[in-house]
DNA sequence: GTAATTTGTAACAAGACAAGTGACATGAGT
DNA sequence: ACTCATGTCACTTGTCTTGTTACAAATTAC
């Protein structure tokens, strides 16, 4: 559990779902995902408050694409996760009144920030659907599908 | 405790140590850090251990800096510490069977790569003379030593 | 209308890791 | 000898994602 891997699972999940139809419930996605439903649940939760993905109750219910893929960029899941912390380093104090300490992590700051920009504007500029079209060449290029995962 | 602020700190003490000459204990740069003196020992023992420092036991004894601030970049700092996790998100298996995940990975460790070459970059750019300089800038405008802490 | 299925959510344990803390050995100066 | 200071081990704490159990609520099937 080194690292938060929310988005790269949510990412995974989402061009899976555009690979079939039908809903996928919690479990099978959970099974996918080598995770517990609720796990599922309780990540998925913020990409349908973004209206990424849909939610049924009951029998033949389960998790199903609301856009299509070429709708959603990385960036959108990213922020629909709630923008979780990129960064694992950071100042020691906030507000320090050390000028020392000021001037330190005001370099930081600045170094980072820009660091979060590129990220970011590189996540926004790749959409779901490209990274499936990347999926597909590869996919092709063998002509096997038991490659993909629970598909 | 949200972050690793190992570099924040370290980057802080190194400054103020350029500017007494005479050793600083583990316990006046701790109360410094509003922290605990195992902890500075700790986390300095990286710098010791690439010549940035020099620590001595005994009466009088403490640490010193081992080179000028010139010739020490935060990249230098970092890279002493054991080049700590820069980021808190990360793909949620490192070799994966299925291609889409692969796939997934691939574009997020690319975004990823990128955006730490160009923060790393930066900090291989800023010496700690130049930091130093800064808050000289400032302290002259204010004309006021009180503001730095414990030095 | 009762049972089966599936999401929604709360509550809590596990795992990881930096940071905090206490204890004690080691070395250096007075 | 005594004091000061580092070096290091062992353990606890705080925080955050994950994992897990339990159960309520909604929806479909028989």
């Amino acid at each position: 559990m080194r690292n938060d891997s929310r988005l790269s699972r949510m990412l995974h999940v989402l061009i899976h779902m555009d690979r079939h139809q039908d809903a996928a419930t919690s479990e099978m996605i959970a099974k996918m995902l080598n995770t517990n439903p609720v796990v599922v649940r309780r990540t998925m939760a913020g990409l349908r408050e973004e209206g990424y993905v849909r939610s049924e109750k009951g029998h033949g219910g389960g998790w199903r694409l609301a856009r299509p893929l070429s709708e959603i960029t990385l960036l959108d899941v990213y922020n629909a996760l709630g923008e979780p912390h990129l960064f694992a380093i950071g100042p020691a104090d906030d507000q320090p009144q050390c000028l020392v300490e000021q001037a330190v992590n005001a370099v930081l700051a600045d170094a980072m920030k820009k660091a979060e920009a590129l990220l970011l504007r590189r996540l926004g500029g790749v959409t779901l659907e490209k990274i499936a079209a990347e999926f597909e060449a590869k996919m092709t290029a063998r002509s096997a599908a038991a490659y993909s995962c629970a598909s």
